[in-house]
DNA sequence: TATTTTTTGAGAAAAATTTCACAAGAATAA
DNA sequence: TTATTCTTGTGAAATTTTTCTCAAAAAATA
C-alpha cells in the first residue's frame, strides 16, 4: 500500500493525470489485479476504459489510510538512529511530526537535535500529556526498550513503533509495530545464498 | 524468521538450553504450529517430548539463512540515515560489515565516519572491486538512488538494500529489497484510525 | 449512430499460508 | 517394566491471498 503512494506521488510530480492499473502495477512491481482489488476495497475510484485519476486516487488512499492529517509523535532514544529519525524529512512531510525527543543519558539531556531539546525520559508523561501524542517511536538500545514503552503507556500513547531489536510487552489496547533493518539484510543474505 | 533469531539469542543469554514450540511461539507472538512448520522445513531439529535445543537451533537457523558467515557491504549516501547505519552495532554483530562508505558531496568526501573515510561515489567500481562486495546499501535522497544502484551494478554487486523512498530499476540478476520507515508509520496510522 | 478498443470491478479459480489434529517418539513416574 | 505425560513432525482442513476471467462501462473510431 505504501508503494502505491510512493509511485502515485511520483506521477503527480510528473503531472501525469491518469494511470491504468496495468501501468501502475508495472511501476509497483505487482499484478494489475492486485491493484484493482486493493483499490476497489475502499470504493470505486477507477473509471472503466480510462483508469484512475492520480490526484483523486492519492487523496482517497490517504484518507483511507488515515494519513490525510498530522500525527503527533515522540521519540525515546537519541542515539544514531534516533538522530536520523529526528532529522528525517520524509516523516514530517508525510504528516508524522516528532514533537519531542527523550533520552535518559545526562550528557544528552539539554542538547539540541534538529530543533528539539532532548528531555529526560522520566519527564515523558508530564511533557507528553501537554499535547495529544498519538505515536511513540523507540530507538533506544534493546535493554531500554521496555522501559521506554512503559513510559509511553503511562502517558496514554496507544501506538508504538519499536526500532530496538527486541520484543516488548504492552497492554492489550496498545498497538506495537517492529522495525528491524537486520531482518532485511538477513533476507538478502538468504536470497543471495539460495540462487 | 528474524524474530526467531532475536528471541533465541535472548534465551541463549539467559542460559536457557531448551525451549518448546509453545513457549517460543508465545515470545514470538505466533502460533506454535507455525514455528514447528517453519523449523521442520530445514530438517528435524526438535526432540519429541523435549523441545528444541536453543544453541543448536540457532546455529541451524543461521546456517540455513546464510548468516553463519560475514557479508561484505558498502554504503552509498552518508546523510543522517547513512551515518546511523555506519554506526549501527547490530549490523556488524550479525556479520554485515560495511566496508566502505561513498557519497558524491565534495564536502563529505574525505570525512571520517565510524572509522570509514567517505569516498567519492565515482570511485565505487574501482574501490569495490578490490574486495568481494556482496551487498550494497543505498541511503541517498530518492533522486540519487538510481545512480547509486547503477554504480553498484557496474561493480558487480548482486544484492541491493534500498533505504531511499523510491523504486529502482535493476538487471534481472540483481536482488533489491526496499526498506521504508514511513510505511511502518502509515500502517500504524491506519491501525490507530480503524480501532 | 454503430462498432471497436480500452480498462475497471468483481466472481471464480488457483495458490499459498496458517491452523488443527493426532500418531509417534522421548522423558518421567509408578 | 508399564503407564502417563509431554512435545514434535506432518498430513488434512481451513483460511487467506493472489491471480484469472470476463461482463459491463467508458471512450475512441468509423
Amino acid at each position: 500500500m505504501g508503494v502505491y503512494i510512493q509511485v502515485l506521488e511520483g506521477l503527480l510530480l510528473q503531472e501525469q493525470q491518469v494511470i491504468s492499473s496495468e501501468k501502475l502495477a508495472e511501476q509497483c512491481e505487482v499484478n494489475p489485479s492486485q491493484i484493482r482489488k486493493d483499490l476497489a476495497y475502499f470504493g470505486e475510484f477507477g473509471v472503466r476504459g480510462v483508469g484512475y485519476y492520480v490526484s483523486d486516487l492519492l487523496k482517497a488512499i490517504k484518507y483511507f489510510l488515515g494519513i490525510d492529517r498530522n500525527w503527533n509523535c515522540i521519540l525515546v532514544g537519541v542515539g544514531n538512529l534516533g538522530r536520523a529519525l529526528l532529522r528525517h524529512q520524509q516523516l514530517a512531510q508525510k504528516g508524522f511530526q516528532i514533537q519531542m525527543a527523550f533520552d535518559c543519558d545526562p550528557f544528552k539531556i539539554g542538547e539540541r537535535v534538529a530543533g528539539h531539546e532532548v528531555i529526560c525520559t522520566r519527564r515523558l508523561k508530564e511533557k507528553a500529556q501537554q499535547m495529544q501524542i498519538d505515536i511513540g517511536l523507540i530507538s533506544t538500545p534493546p535493554e531500554r526498550a521496555q522501559r521506554a514503552a512503559n513510559h509511553m503507556m503511562q502517558a496514554g500513547i496507544k501506538g508504538i513503533v519499536n526500532f530496538a531489536p527486541t520484543r516488548i510487552n504492552v497492554s492489550q489496547d496498545v498497538i506495537v509495530d517492529y522495525v528491524d533493518f537486520s531482518n532485511h539484510l538477513i533476507s538478502m543474505a538468504f536470497r543471495l545464498s539460495h540462487p
